[in-house]
DNA sequence: AAATACGTTAAAAAATAATTTAATAAAATA
DNA sequence: TATTTTATTAAATTATTTTTTAACGTATTT
């Protein structure tokens, strides 16, 4: 076989090897609701050791540089895309999280932040006015019971937001590794 | 004021706390990709005792019953909500898990596992066809390295994927709350 | 200062997704 | 067995979201 040729289907061969990870990781993330754009610039941004403009992106996913604009700063957004600066180049340049497990705890972590704090609002606001009926006298026993089921329910759903914030920090931290270690790879077993 | 006015008052709050608690659970979901009326749907009947029918669930949210017939199976496919039988009604009953702690593991726990198994199929596919570029001599150096970079990229994604089934089973067996208990509410306190 | 390059916003178009009505299928009752 | 009840599927509609093209504003270069 001709040397650029056998050049060439190891091109393809890299190419799809990529483009089989890609896949993976968007659909992955559709999972939790990025979409399928958003997660494969993402994705694409995963394999890229430089760090890309807008252009490039717009080149590689073949869309256009306002889409790109909006899907960067969602991936900005959730941290898992950062603007790097370098000297010279007047574009803005991005780079991508490649540690997934900084993806987990910025993608999560945050998520289940910004889910314990509002809803722990809203339980405590129920909680409140919930508790208003159990003390007023002149209510009628029957709707009393309900407003007491729910308060019980609510107190249960408070201790599972505050158990929420306690796993982020945790991952923030780092903490959780010490629970549950991240293991050598295989090729670093004895 | 008179009597019933009073309780007329307090069915209104009783309400407006509940609907508060289901707007915030609905947003929430939202977050990660669950439709908003999906998520009503389970926040609505988190709150009831007695299980609930299409009919039910109709006349609740509004929407028509091949609506709520698709949202319970969405419901039932996350784990979320589980058919009861009942001696007597021909029709189907529905009932919400009501510990969040259940939710979590089966809304996240089920994600999880699902998505290493998805990534670890596709890495593995991607390492493969990666190392047959570097063990090829009449690839030139250049291509290899970028292969090498991959595969080592590759190795660290990998262990990430273990790493969140380890995640997955932890909270699946509940060994997870050793590392992090669920601490007792605020009136158990001493 | 004029021209160009770059990123973002706004409006329009295209594509998806959600929802409903109508039709069908399956089960239960009479 | 015919009728009614219930749930689901299919087709059509509506609503939402995504994407693009066009316009704008700001900064940089010449």
């Amino acid at each position: 076989m001709a040397e650029d040729q056998k050049q060439q289907k190891a091109e393809e061969m890299l190419e799809d090897a990529e483009r089989t990870v890609i896949n993976a990781i968007a659909e992955t993330m559709d999972l939790y609701g990025v979409t399928p754009s958003i997660g494969r610039l993402y994705a694409t941004m995963y394999f890229k050791h430089a760090p890309l403009t807008l252009d490039d992106m717009k080149d590689d996913l073949g869309m256009s540089k306002p889409s790109m604009s909006t899907a960067v700063r969602k991936l900005q957004d959730i941290n898992i895309v950062k603007k790097v600066w370098r000297k010279g180049s007047r574009k803005d340049l991005f780079m991508a999280e490649k540690d997934f497990f900084q993806y987990f705890a910025h993608f999560f972590g945050d998520k289940w932040e910004r889910e314990a704090k509002l809803n722990l609002t809203a339980i405590q606001y129920a909680i409140d006015e919930l508790q208003q009926i159990v003390d007023d006298d002149e209510i009628d026993e029957e709707m009393k019971d309900h407003a007491r089921r729910d308060i019980q329910q609510l107190e249960d759903y408070k201790r599972y937001c505050h158990w929420l914030e306690r796993l982020a920090e945790s991952i923030e931290s780092g903490e959780i590794f010490e629970f549950l270690p991240i293991e050598e790879s295989e090729k670093e077993k004895k």
